[in-house]
DNA sequence: CCTTATTATATGTACTACATAATAATCTAC
DNA sequence: GTAGATTATTATGTAGTACATATAATAAGG
C-alpha cells in the first residue's frame, strides 16, 4: 500500500483513561452545559463510550481534580466550575520542579508585581493601605530583620501579598501564593551564595507613598526599582 | 466527653483515592528523588497503603496528569518534572469558566503584557524585531482589517504573542497561549455591545519603535497605552 | 399529615482475571 | 561460541464482578 495515512504519527500510545478523559472535556466544552448540571451515571458513559467502569472512573477522577465535576452517592455527578489553579497548587514546591521552571516562576513573580500597578490604583481601598503601613512599621522595628534572612522574607511575604489581595483579582492572589514558596527558596540559594543582602533604593514605605500620592505608572517604576535585586538574576 | 477535637471538622469526606494522591505527592516531595528515579510498582503501593489497586491507580492517573510520573509496561513507573500549565492547559476555555474567572484571566493578561518589559529587553534579539515589523506591516496592508474583527484579532496574537516568546520564558508564552481564547472570547463579547474598535493611541509599530530605540520602562508605558481600551474594561 | 422505616440507586472500594508490551532468559543455527 | 530467534517473566493496562456506603424516593405507621 505505502499510503502515508500515518503521516508522522507520533502514536504517543495514550491510554484509554486519557482518551476517555479528552473526549469528556470535549463533550463538556460542546455542549455548553451549565453549573449543576446533572451528567450521564457512570455505568452509561462506559457503554456509551465502550470501556469498563474502571476506565470511566479514572476520567472522572481526574476532571474531579481540575474541579470540573462533584460526584454524590445516589444522586450522580454535576458539572461544576473548574479551578484555574487546582494543577499548580499541587505541584508547585521546589523539591518537584527543575531548574528551568523555577527559573520561570521567579520571573513571572516579578513580572507581576510590576505589571499589577493599574489594577492596584483602580481598587486600592484607603484600609488596606492602613494595612500595608502597619505591616511597614512593624517591620522597620523587629530588631530580628538585622540578623534573620528568614525574618525579612515574612514581612516581604507579608506585604507583597497584601498588594495582589488589593488588585481584587483573587485568581491573581492565589496564584501569588503558589509563587511564593518557589520564589522564596531562590532567594535562600541565592544569599547563600553571595552574603549580600541588596536593598533596593526604594523600600516599602516609599510604594506605600506612591500609592496615596503617586501614579500607576510611578508605581511601576518604582516597584521595579524595589524589586531591582531580583532583577539582577534574569 | 464535649471534647472539642473536632473542631469544626469540615470532613469533605475526601475519597481514598484523593488521600492516595495526597500522600504520594507527599511522599515525592518529602524524598526529594531525582527525575528518572524509580517509583514503587502498583501493587507494592496498594498493599503498603492498605488499599486495592484501584484506588492507586486512580491516584497515579492523577499524578500522570500532571506530568509527575511517567509509566511503562513491565518497566514500571519514574518520576518526572511536571507540568506548571498541565491543569490550565485543560480547562482554559470559555465555555467551562464563569464570569469572575474570566476577568480574572482578562487582567491578567492585561498584567502580564505590562510587567514583562524588563524581560523583553533583557533578551530581545534583532531577528526578533525583524519579525515584529514583517507582522505589523502585513497587517497594515491587510485591507480586510478594515471590515473583520477577526483578522485583527488575528494580528493582535501573532504580534503580543512574538512579544511573549521573545522573553525567553516559556512558560509565559505558553501561558499566554492558554489566555487568549478567554481574552479575545471577551473582546468579542465586549464589541458586539459598543461598536467602537476604540483603538488606543499608540500602536504597533510605536510598540516596535520603543524596543528599539526606548528603554523598559518606556515600554511599559507605551504598552499600557496600547491597551488602554481594553484597560477601560477593569 | 407528619414522622419514621424501607427500598432503590449511583458512587466508592475491593478483588480477580486477562491483555499487552518490554525486558530477561533460553534456545537454536551456523 | 556467538548472533539471532524464541520463549518466559514481569509490571502496567483493561475488563468485569461483587459488595459497601450514602442518600433520595417511597412506603409504613401513628
Amino acid at each position: 500500500m505505502n499510503n502515508l495515512n500515518s503521516n508522522f504519527n507520533p502514536k504517543k500510545k495514550i491510554s484509554l483513561a486519557e482518551q476517555v478523559e479528552q473526549k469528556l472535556i470535549t463533550y463538556l466544552k460542546n455542549n455548553n452545559f451549565n453549573i449543576g448540571d446533572q451528567l450521564p451515571k457512570e455505568m452509561e458513559l462506559a457503554t456509551r463510550l465502550g470501556v469498563s467502569r474502571n476506565i470511566v472512573r479514572e476520567a472522572l477522577s481526574r476532571l474531579r481534580m481540575l474541579g470540573m465535576v462533584e460526584s454524590k452517592k445516589r444522586k450522580g455527578m454535576i458539572i461544576t466550575e473548574p479551578d484555574l489553579l487546582s494543577g499548580m497548587t499541587r505541584i508547585m514546591d521546589p523539591s518537584l520542579l527543575g531548574q528551568e521552571n523555577m527559573q520561570d516562576i521567579f520571573e513571572l513573580r516579578l513580572v507581576l508585581e510590576v505589571g499589577m500597578a493599574d489594577l492596584l490604583f483602580a481598587r486600592k481601598k484607603a484600609k488596606d493601605i492602613l494595612v500595608l503601613k502597619d505591616i511597614a512599621h512593624r517591620e522597620a522595628n523587629d530588631p530580628r530583620c538585622k540578623s534573620s534572612q528568614e525574618v525579612r522574607s515574612d514581612y516581604e511575604i507579608k506585604f507583597h501579598g497584601m498588594l495582589y489581595s488589593m488588585t481584587g483579582n483573587s485568581t491573581l492572589a492565589r496564584f501569588q501564593k503558589l509563587l511564593l514558596p518557589v520564589f522564596n527558596y531562590m532567594i535562600e540559594v541565592e544569599s547563600t551564595l553571595d552574603k549580600a543582602p541588596t536593598r533596593g533604593k526604594i523600600n516599602h514605605f516609599d510604594l506605600i507613598k506612591t500609592l496615596e500620592e503617586g501614579t500607576a505608572a510611578d508605581f511601576r517604576r518604582n516597584m521595579r526599582e524595589h524589586l531591582t535585586p531580583h532583577y539582577d538574576r534574569i
